[in-house]
DNA sequence: ACAACGTATCCGGAAATGCGGATACGTACA
DNA sequence: TGTACGTATCCGCATTTCCGGATACGTTGT
């Protein structure tokens, strides 16, 4: 019943490819700052409730989202947040390397007196 | 020349999709080890050059990499520790939720006594 | 200049993925 | 039971992704 290693490989795939589409990522972020309904979801992202709905079974499948019926709505929240802090450092690695490159660019169009 | 939120998200999805091959987690935890040329991860990996030089080129262009020409070979490293703690990060998460559900099971296939 | 080696790219085809309107399903309330 | 609402799935289509053998390119050493 435990997976075996090349398995366990797929799934961590899987897991990441959960996060590799722009509009699931906005997702997550959205269900980061609070639990949401998929109509809230439809809205705020400005999406058709179709692609939302999608993208939700695609994060429910792989894990990284929970949810829970209310009502008539369904409720889904972020399963574990590690899931942002791997977007976060990933961002981050992401932000370093633009801000870098802005300032190259900079340098290069107006060039500093340079410190001896 | 700063790029606008909507291009961040895209830059950021690519990033993601970087990490979302289970070839290119493994290219990149070998990576991880040590610089490698591609022909040590096509033996190490048991895959067809083509096929390692192709996620390679996927793993530059989305900035997971870097490379450096050492006469015939071609070195590549890892660009960011942090890259691989957010894989450690989604990989944790994944054990979690493995072990949780294999006790489960056998919980349910040879229960023991409850503790009271 | 040529052979050997390491790497990158080409190519054609299979499979996966994203999209969003239309539709089906499930729940609540009259 | 019927109507409204919220959500999930269906469907056809376009796009992307992956694969790996074949081939081209670049470097080294003779």
């Amino acid at each position: 019943m435990i997976p075996r290693r090349a398995e366990i490989a797929r799934m961590h795939a899987e897991l990441c490819s959960g996060i590799s589409d722009p509009n699931r990522i906005a997702i997550l972020y959205a269900l980061s700052e609070r639990p949401s309904n998929v109509t809230y979801l439809t809205t705020r992202l400005r999406l058709p409730q179709s692609t939302v709905s999608r993208h939700l079974r695609i994060l429910r499948n792989s894990g990284l989202v929970r949810f829970e019926r209310r009502g008539r709505e369904v409720i889904y929240e972020l399963s574990d947040e590690r899931i942002i802090q791997a977007l976060e450092l990933l961002r981050d690695v992401l932000n370093e390397r633009i801000s870098t490159h802005s300032r190259l660019l900079e340098q290069i169009s107006s060039p500093a007196k340079e410190a001896s």
